[in-house]
DNA sequence: ATAGGGTTAG
């Protein structure tokens, strides 16, 4: 007896300081304290329900609530949020609609959580008649309801356009819901998406009383929409409301400008960020990682980042992907390693950020590592993962793994498909059939991309009448690019006559495509066309269409070196020289033969020789084994394709020398070792 | 005696 009433008297105290209770474990040692001082009245137990939820302990919460015969609003209403902020929107959407059941009228601060729900349940008919009953109880005055309604819409908004999303029936005056799932989006439905900012822009006009949130959910409801200007329109209207911006402000801004490749505004925000303390705000820095990088400007996201004190997964995941976005490719890979070091847990996408990294520096090992990583992150159902994976394994010439996990897929996407297809280096055959069964077996209809791919398999393969026709039936308009991969695959197996036509479709859909021209010009100057190469490159200049400079580059010692076709400016070209003269003695030992047809000069065979011979690919790769030891694999980048006598000369070196040598020109990779190439000759 | 609670970004 006595003890239950020193427990009524602590409870008492309790009930009328709830926010007294400072932490979970002195509020469940007030549920045992509670428990004791039966009987219990329901306003009471409605009190520490709240308690409960605030805390967001919901199993405490539901416990209590449960013993209640006709809860009071206060037991709803944080029953309610319990569920929502504990990610349970259905049952706290099912409690909503018990409760207009037992006859009681929500108040105004419950409807954030229910049309938060809505949103994350993407059910756009819920909260449409929630809105409704906001507007018939006259509660639509209200600030943070308000807020709530401007970011469904906006939400909705977004959502629509990819259609196909699930959607519950479901009716808050029907009593119980129906968990019914309308499959698809019906013409009716996508014809109202296209109003839903109209609805957001009107509910704002609305609102008696607007705040910063209120412009933060409409600006990002815009920027997220890809309605730029009215975003930007938005944030001015906001500072003539004299409402400052803030860091919600300015992540929705920042992403415009990055889509806009406009840096110097960029830069104005990001100074704004600096002079009000934003700049170490975990959101402001990814996006300005994110903008920075978007606009080339790879150094400025690095020191961005660096400058950040805390990180968390998004702004290492932005960081990493900015660095292979920018081709600096060991620096994301390094910054993935200290991510892991760091103890940050890699998201889905941090996967898809860093693999194309394997997949360009063609470390197999390290992209076997990370698919280690994945399967024991259980990330490997996910599809954008997977699809990277075939892409890695494709292009670092494992086809049998990335078949594989190619067959494994329940669903493939785009990128999926284009690896599989890119990735049988001259399985014509067999790029054929998983072309056909793309839209026959899988419903996908071939993309632009896809129909790339074949082409220019076709092309390498040497099948250029069945690439040109292939091209020609196309369902989509053909593009300049696309025909481009099969005139450069025509050069390479010397087919004038079929380039001239593919030349001819190329002028029609994009006259100002330089390297057709280029490419025409050097093709006639192999077949000794002198005067049609002539008149190419007359009709060029006409056109003020200027090539290209081939150009390579090399990193050794954490610096690029570039070089330029013939260039002689480095400061060991003399050894650069001597090196090169040295290799081509060991390789014609070895059999090699200039092949001098690809060389348009009008000059004589001996001059041409040298002319290739200080092609920038072979600058870059004789200074590459002049400056590091032996054994070491040497990386170079091309901006232009690499010529068929350098590949040629290439495969011999990396045998005589005794190093891999990897080759990335803009159209892939060639691993060369040992005499031979990963693209098996198919370029 | 009575209130409070909730909304936005990368």
């Amino acid at each position: 007896m006595t003890s239950n009433s020193t427990a009524k008297t602590l409870v008492k105290t309790f009930l009328r300081t709830p926010h007294s209770l400072k932490t979970k474990f002195q509020a469940k040692q007030l549920l045992a304290q509670f428990l004791q001082t039966q009987p219990y009245s329901p306003s009471s137990t409605s009190i520490l329900i709240s308690v409960y939820s605030n805390f967001n302990l919901l199993h405490p919460s539901l416990f209590l609530f449960n013993s209640l015969n006709s809860p009071p609003l206060l037991a709803w209403k944080s029953i309610i949020k319990c569920y929502a902020n504990s990610g349970h929107f259905l049952n706290s959407l099912t409690c909503f609609v018990q409760m207009r059941s037992f006859g009681i009228y929500p108040d105004p601060n419950m409807f954030p959580f229910v049309l938060k729900a809505c949103v994350f349940l993407k059910n756009l008919r819920l909260g449409e008649s929630i809105h409704g009953c906001v507007i018939r109880l006259g509660l639509d005055f209200d600030l943070f309801t308000g807020n709530a309604l401007l970011n469904m819409y906006a939400k909705f908004q977004s959502l629509q356009p990819n259609g196909g999303h699930k959607v519950f029936a479901f009716n808050v005056f029907d009593g119980m819901p129906k968990c019914d799932e309308l499959c698809g989006t019906s013409a009716q439905e996508k014809g109202a998406s296209i109003i839903q900012l109209d609805r957001m822009t009107k509910v704002l006009e609305m609102m008696p009383k607007r705040d910063v949130v209120s412009w933060n959910t409409v600006i990002a409801g815009n920027a997220q929409n890809g309605m730029y200007e009215e975003a930007l329109r938005m944030v001015r209207e906001m500072g003539n409301a004299n409402m400052k911006p803030d860091s919600f402000t300015l992540s929705s801004v920042l992403p415009i400008f990055a889509e806009y490749v406009d840096v110097i505004k960029g830069k104005e925000i990001h100074g704004y960020a600096i002079r009000h303390w934003f700049d170490s705000d975990c959101y402001i820095a990814s996006s300005l990682i994110d903008m920075y990088a978007n606009c080339a400007r790879i150094e400025d996201s690095c020191s961005v980042f660096n400058l950040l004190s805390k990180r968390d997964d998004i702004s290492w995941n932005s960081i990493i992907a900015a660095c292979v976005q920018n081709g600096v490719f060991d620096e994301g890979l390094k910054l993935f390693r200290q991510m892991l070091t760091a103890e940050v847990k890699p998201r889905d996408v941090t996967f898809s950020s860093i693999m194309p990294a394997c997949a360009y520096l063609t470390t197999l090992h390290l992209g076997k590592q990370l698919h280690g990583y994945i399967i024991r992150g259980g990330f490997n159902d996910n599809m954008f993962i997977a699809s990277s994976l075939v892409d890695m394994y494709a292009k670092c010439g494992n086809i049998k793994a990335a078949r594989w996990i190619f067959n494994q897929m329940e669903h493939h996407d785009m990128v999926s498909w284009t690896a599989i297809i890119m990735g049988h280096a001259g399985l014509t055959e067999e790029a054929w059939r998983y072309f056909n069964s793309m839209s026959r077996n899988h419903g996908i209809k071939p993309g632009l991309e896809h129909y790339a791919a074949m082409a220019d398999l076709l092309g390498r393969a040497g099948k250029l009448e069945e690439a040109y026709e292939f091209i020609g039936s196309m369902h989509t308009a053909s593009t300049g690019s696309i025909w481009s991969t099969l005139l450069s695959a025509c050069r390479v197996h010397k087919n004038l006559e079929l380039a001239e036509k593919v030349a001819n479709e190329i002028y029609k859909v994009d006259p100002e495509n330089v390297g057709a021209y280029v490419l025409m010009s050097n093709m006639y100057a192999a077949a000794r066309r002198w005067k049609d190469a002539a008149k190419m490159r007359i009709f060029m200049k006409k056109k003020g269409i200027r090539k290209e400079p081939a150009c390579s580059w090399i990193e050794v010692k954490n610096r690029v070196h570039t070089f330029i076709s013939g260039d002689k400016s480095h400061p060991l070209y003399d050894r650069i020289f001597e090196a090169l003269k040295d290799l081509l003695e060991q390789i014609e030992r070895e059999g090699y033969i200039p092949d001098t047809n690809e060389d348009f000069h009008d000059v004589d065979e001996e001059q041409k020789k040298y002319i290739i011979f200080s092609h920038s690919e072979r600058l870059a790769l004789a200074f590459g084994i002049i400056s590091t030891p032996a054994g070491t694999t040497i990386r170079i980048a091309k901006n232009i394709r690499v010529c068929v006598d350098c590949h040629t000369a290439i495969k011999l070196i990396s045998k005589v020398v005794q190093r891999e040598i990897i080759v990335r020109d803009n159209s892939r990779f060639h691993h060369f070792k040992d005499g031979k190439c990963s693209c098996r000759d198919y370029w």
